[in-house]
DNA sequence: ATGGTTGCTTAGCAA
C-alpha cells in the first residue's frame, strides 16, 4: 500500500496539480491538509472520477483536512475525540481495509509564547489523548500530516535561521516526541537517518530556490505498520513548476 | 526588527 501526505495549501488552487499528481504517483491513500474550503465546495466528484473516495472535514477559508482512498473508507471521524469545542477543522480519521488512517493539520503556532502557540501545544496534548483513548500501539495506525515542527536540526537546512521559530521549538518537539513515545515511528527517518531532506519551503525569500527548507510533514506508523514499511520519500519534484503548494508530498510504501 | 509570497477575500489574516 502506498500512502502519502500533502499540505496542498488550498484544494481549489491546487486541483489541477492534485489530479496530475494522483495520476503520476498513484497512491492508494492520500492525506490532505489546508483544504481552505467547506465540504460542499470540495471537488469530490472530480476525485471520484479519478478513482478516489473522499472523507472530508472542511472549513471556510482556513484549515480543512481530508483522506482520499482507492478503497472505500469506513468509520470516518472528524475532530479530536474529547470534550473540547474546536472550531478549527484539523483532524479526520478513517478505517481503510484494516488500517486506521489519520490526517492531521497541527496548528502553526505563529510565534513562541503567543496565544496561537499555546493553542498548538494544547492541540498536540489533545491529539495524544485522542490516540490513547481510541487506539492501542499494537493497532495498525498511520498518523500523517503537517505537524508544523521539524523534529531535529538535521531536518532544517539552516538551523540558525530557524532557531527561534515555532517550527523548531524544543517544547513543541517534546510534545510531538510524547506522541511518538506512545508507539509511533517517523518512517521517513528510518530510511533517511542523515536528514538534509525537506518537505516545506517558504514562498517568501526564494525559499525553494535557495533550498531553505524544513521537514515538517510526517508519516508516523505504529510498530506493526512500521515493520511493513519498505520505502519513504519526499516528492521534491512537486514543489517545482507553476503554482506549486509550499509543501511537497511525503510518500511511504507498506507491504500488504 | 522586518521583509518577502501565496491564498482567501476583498484589507487583512494566516502561513
Amino acid at each position: 500500500m502506498k500512502i502519502a501526505t500533502w499540505n496542498v495549501n488550498s484544494i481549489r488552487a491546487r486541483q489541477e496539480r492534485l489530479l496530475a499528481w494522483l495520476d503520476r504517483a498513484r497512491p492508494d491513500v492520500l492525506c490532505l491538509q489546508e483544504l481552505k474550503v467547506v465540504d460542499e465546495a470540495f471537488p469530490a466528484e472530480e476525485l471520484l472520477e479519478a478513482g478516489y473516495h473522499c472523507a472530508v472535514h472542511g472549513q471556510k477559508t482556513y484549515n480543512g483536512v481530508a483522506i482520499l482512498s482507492r478503497k472505500k473508507p469506513s468509520d470516518i471521524r472528524r475532530g479530536i475525540d474529547d470534550e473540547g469545542d474546536d472550531p478549527q477543522a484539523r483532524l479526520i480519521s478513517a478505517r481503510i481495509a484494516d488500517i486506521i488512517v489519520i490526517s492531521a493539520y497541527v496548528p502553526n503556532g505563529q510565534e513562541v509564547g503567543s496565544e496561537k502557540y499555546a493553542y498548538k501545544l494544547d492541540w498536540l496534548e489533545r491529539l495524544t489523548g485522542h490516540l490513547r483513548k481510541n487506539f492501542s500501539p499494537e493497532d495498525r495506525v498511520l498518523l500523517c500530516g503537517d505537524f508544523n515542527v521539524a523534529l531535529d536540526d538535521k531536518d532544517v537546512a539552516r538551523p540558525a535561521d530557524w532557531s527561534d521559530s515555532v517550527l523548531c521549538d524544543e517544547t513543541t518537539r517534546a510534545a510531538v516526541g510524547r506522541i511518538a513515545d506512545w508507539g509511533l515511528v517517523d518512517v521517513f527517518r528510518e530510511f533517511h537517518p542523515d536528514g538534509g531532506q525537506y518537505s516545506w519551503w517558504d514562498y517568501r525569500m526564494l525559499g525553494f530556490q535557495k533550498n531553505n527548507g524544513l521537514r515538517i510533514d510526517h508519516i508516523f506508523a505504529s510498530r506493526p505498520m512500521a515493520q511493513l514499511c519498505s520505502e519513504a520519500e519526499i516528492d521534491r519534484q512537486e514543489r517545482k513548476g507553476k503554482k506549486p503548494s509550499d509543501h511537497a508530498p511525503v510518500v511511504a510504501v507498506f507491504d500488504d
